[in-house]
DNA sequence: GCCAACGTTGGC
DNA sequence: GCCAACGTTGGC
């Protein structure tokens, strides 16, 4: 057998690696608090919508890409990648009445919400601004873009992935 | 700060 | 199960 020359995770019953863009308002929680992390890792927590839930908990794996993306900033941006090192668990910070995304609902017997963990692969040398992605045929067609677009965790196809990273200069790690 | 789009809640 | 009211998100 040859030796894997890759340092990216398996993925399970070898499924294909996904990608995802994950929304972070930049005030709240920014890629340079990731980069801050202890081994740039971080558990994504507060995630309170079913459909970005049902992702966290059922998609999203082990060695998937993420964007990681600047909402409610400025600019409003692609910022870098994470890969996710965790899959879903359920999100402790719904059990806590202090933590400001309690949810009485759920419980460690029946949790509601899930969360997934994430390290930080690169920082972009710029941010890829949503007038960027516009001006690209192939992000242009982002679900981040389109109108009145909510969802906080986000599918992205294998040539978004490449098209970004195109635009941002920098090889795909992942 | 505005407001359109969206998801959730709750009365019926 | 419908749908109006409400709260939130998030671009602009």
């Amino acid at each position: 057998m040859p030796k894997k020359t890759t340092n990216r995770k398996k993925s399970p019953a070898n499924r294909p690696v996904h990608f995802w863009l994950f929304k972070s308002e930049a005030d709240c929680y920014s890629i340079n608090h990731l980069a801050g992390e202890r081994k740039q890792t971080t558990f994504w927590d507060g995630v309170r919508n079913y459909q970005a839930r049902n992702m966290l908990r059922d998609e999203v794996q082990p060695g998937d890409g993420v964007f990681f993306y600047h909402s409610n900033s400025d600019p409003l941006a692609i910022v870098g990648t994470a890969q996710v090192v965790k899959a879903g668990y359920p999100d402790h910070t719904a059990f806590d009445p202090q933590e400001k995304h309690f949810d009485p609902k759920s419980s460690t017997e029946n949790p509601t919400w899930y969360m997934v963990d994430i390290q930080l692969v690169s920082q972009f040398p710029e941010p890829i601004t949503r007038e960027m992605l516009r001006e690209d045929q192939v992000t242009s067609g982002m679900m981040v873009l389109a109108r009145g677009s909510r969802l906080s965790i986000q599918p992205v196809t294998p040539e978004e992935w490449k098209a970004v990273h195109k635009i941002a200069g920098v090889k795909p790690q992942l």
